[in-house]
DNA sequence: TGTTTTAATTGGTATAGACAACTAGAATAT
DNA sequence: ATATTCTAGTTGTCTATACCAATTAAAACA
């Protein structure tokens, strides 16, 4: 299987190895693989270079690690590699800004039916409700509630959503998003929006929807926002495919 | 600058450090970073720990590395590609309404400086105008200013300007639409807007603009367009792939 | 003067080992 | 029964070393 003469680099040779397996569903999504130990004993490789090739499919999604437990398939794939999800924090990054948040509550509550049907849950159900204003250089930019089933995400915390929750909810639960519906328009802003973000009442916002899903396709969260109109543009780039 | 005896990794203590030189500009684009033994010495740590801090930000898109040569700040990032390249016209049959356009004026007008450097062009080089106005099932939708390079589609007419221009310049020119870059921003109507949309001076609008590319990269036209906020509301739909 | 060789520097691959942090279940004490 | 502690197994971090592969520039040579 691993050909410590070939010119090919070994930790290339079992990512491609193991890629493989899991491409084929010999490994199946969720599954644990093998320990880190166990394939080096296995191939009798080093640890380090069993974890080169572990890492780059981590890195690429294939695998997700988990201290202390173990090395897990990912969900599949979906077809289409279109990028440009992204957070909040990386967006006002990539414009060149500081990020910051602060919490200004979190709670549970019940499901509205608006809610409910949107995140595929019944009426009633708890929900985790946080209510973010999201700062860029120190200053309020965008006024944000989100909604996450509770059954989803158990154990999220005021410490948690102070910080990323789409980290958290990759990194330590391991769900996997998806894709994610966002909608977009012009509002102006009423007299708590208008506190918060530190505009007059009635000034232009942007209001902002988004419906995120898991690659197994659960909604997971839904997220309202309120970007103040004179510091935020929405800037998307398309590009024609095929279909 | 490195504790070791912090809790916080020495390779991410490292990685930070370096990417804040990279962000804060101290470290330009394209200049090349201490090499890795360098680095190594400077800090007193081991290489592959350096190793693992250089890695994580080339895979993050912050440092390039040449084997042979040395590692080098990367260019800034680049925007994800997205799908979504609809005209006016097949956005609103998309959403069950029956589109509609009254052309407002036509003509050729000199390229501002600003015009010119988006469409890449000389300032001074003639450029269609076209002023329109949208509609949806009869009333008013969206208040629209194009401008195309003349000498990229000369023979454009006030009659191909009433129906699709997209069409024209792809069924009867025989160029292909590539990409366009789209921001949306929040704003409200100023008077000739909302005397031609039919609302109030004040109400809010959903402002457009779009800068279209032909697939060989040249630009084609930009787009200005007024929405009004009570009638639309703008949608993506995102995907995420693998590597 | 032009070409080839050599040496030095760079990142790339690989090893062996050590300890830390974390998890889950087993063993133990209360 | 119920906590508590222990233990084995996992990934995470870090070191020190060695050699390989690509590149470059200086040195040697024709």
């Amino acid at each position: 299987m691993i050909d410590k003469q070939s010119p090919i680099p070994i930790y290339y040779q079992l990512e491609q190895y193991m890629k493989e397996k899991i491409e084929k569903g010999e490994w199946q999504p969720g599954e644990m693989i093998p320990s880190e130990r166990e394939l080096a004993e296995m191939y009798d490789i080093s640890r380090m270079t069993v974890r080169q090739a572990v890492n780059n499919l981590a890195n690429d999604g294939y695998l997700i690690r988990r201290r202390g437990k173990g090395t897990f398939v990912a969900a599949k794939k979906i077809e289409q590699p279109l990028k440009g999800l992204t957070s909040f924090s990386e967006d006002m990054r990539a414009r060149g800004m500081e990020p910051g948040t602060i919490v200004l509550s979190f709670e549970t509550v019940p499901a509205s039916q608006k809610l409910a049907e949107k995140l595929g849950v019944t009426e009633g159900d708890d929900l985790y409700e946080v209510r973010r204003l999201r700062l860029a250089d120190g200053l309020p930019m965008a006024l944000e509630t989100l909604y996450i089933p509770v059954h989803l995400v158990p154990g999220l915390t005021h410490d948690v959503v102070s910080g990323s929750v789409y980290e958290f909810i990759e990194k330590e639960k391991g769900l996997i998003i998806g894709s994610a519906v966002q909608t977009l328009e012009a509002s102006v802003a009423r007299k708590v929006e208008a506190e918060h973000l530190k505009m007059k009442e009635g000034a232009p916002v942007l209001l902002l929807e988004r419906r995120t899903c898991l690659v197994d396709g659960r909604p997971l969260e839904v997220v309202k926002s309120v970007y103040r109109g004179d510091r935020y543009k929405f800037m998307i780039e398309m590009k024609r495919g095929g279909s």
